[in-house]
DNA sequence: TAAAAACTGTTGCATTTGCAACAGAATCAC
DNA sequence: GTGATTCTGTTGCAAATGCAACAGTTTTTA
């Protein structure tokens, strides 16, 4: 396996905290083989299982949920370091996106079975991955919630209040990026384009926020609190 | 250990295809032992972390999420054979929700720590526990989800369509009662009581489903789904 | 059993939002 | 560099929704 490759892994939650030759040790027994894309192909078909966890080694991927209309709704977007299938592979539930390469991919493939049968003399590290496997599964419970309860303010103002104070609560009265195009953050939040645009508007007005493209300042926080 | 509070663990999905023995021996190396609650004690503060997993064996609680307004959210209610803790014990996350007993409680804990460590003589014991835990909490993350796609529907209309469309796939058209009061579903739905009344009042005069309180009949499935 | 509390449907009205269309700006591909 | 594509803000208007208030019903509690 290339070093480079071996980098990659270890920044993924999945592999934190292994070492090289930790990760040399671990990767044989639960690893099924990478497996290459063209563009365009599938890496995982909508309302299929899966027993496998796939990292994306290489490439790009998009997560597209296809809904009864035929509307398209993109979820995510899949960069190098990217997991998925974690969800789906320990339980029996059926995939609700369809997951395709938008660049040509290599992604490795890990046996959710094989990683929870460790033989005995690598139990240390199969716990820790498994552990890993776990809070990676958890946290993406977390991030669902957090959208979720934007979702549930019943105001566009209200979803964006709770937006941004939850995106810049580290940057205090700084400024911020998010990594959403407005379009994006639109789907995010679960709202229309041109609404957002115009509730952004008339709150940066009202002097609650700054805007600038993908960059917010929030000069009174509590301002935009009290809009919740 | 109450041979009634076993029947009641085997109904847990965290405890799904365990024999009686196999219970009796996978219990104690993970137990941190039970507890009890009088009415009104909270078994999990917001904002807190837990390392521990949590059986509800008897009595009743309530999961509630405090806005940073001071509204309080009903998120689900707890019956016996209910577990809490699980998503939160995985990952290193805070408690969105607190949960409070609503009437005496006793509850068994589960160290998630020593059910990731089990000794090799019953790692096949504790492979299973651990699957099921992994399952357990990714049919939650599915749960979310799902209700994360209906408070996508930019209607109420939808939701309701789409929430009934699959709350009520099985029985086809056939009458089916839905777990909600009025109440609680426009909570689950993120609109108004009132509003949704409304439009349930209005779907039923256009002959897109037929209500009676809880009881749901769909007389045209394909009539509601051209709604979304 | 009676009183209290919770649940439900209805309706008028003000507000919010989706939708559609458009034009300018920014970004991308070649 | 330039043409094409995507992104963005604006605005008018119709539709949807929140909100508030009320009355009848059901359920809970004492």
């Amino acid at each position: 396996m290339q070093p480079a490759t071996v980098k990659l892994l270890q920044k993924t939650q999945l592999f934190q905290g292994f070492s090289a030759p930790e990760l040399a040790r671990v990767l044989p027994p639960v690893s099924v083989g990478q497996r290459t894309y063209a563009k365009g192909q599938l890496l995982l078909h909508a309302g299929s299982g899966t027993q496998e966890i796939g990292i994306l080694l290489a490439g790009s991927a998009e997560a597209v949920k296809t809904a009864r209309t035929g509307a398209q709704l993109l979820v995510t977007r899949l960069k190098p370091g990217a997991v998925f299938g974690d969800v789906l592979a320990g339980s029996h539930a059926k995939s609700p996106v369809a997951i395709t390469a938008t660049a040509a991919c290599r992604v490795l493939f890990l046996s959710y079975r094989r990683l929870l049968q460790f033989s005995a003399e690598d139990a240390p590290l199969g716990r820790r991955l498994l552990a890993n496997l776990v809070a990676e599964i958890s946290d993406k419970y977390f991030l669902l919630d957090d959208r979720l309860n934007l979702l549930l303010q019943k105001t566009i103002r209200k979803r964006v209040a709770a937006f941004l104070l939850g995106a810049g609560s580290e940057a205090g009265s700084a400024p911020f990026s998010i990594p959403f195009t407005r379009a994006a953050l639109a789907d995010y939040l679960g709202c229309e384009r041109s609404a957002l645009s115009r509730e952004i508007s008339r709150m940066a007005a009202e002097g609650l926020l700054e805007v600038q493209g993908r960059t917010f300042r929030l000069p009174a926080p509590e301002k935009l609190r009290a809009q919740l």
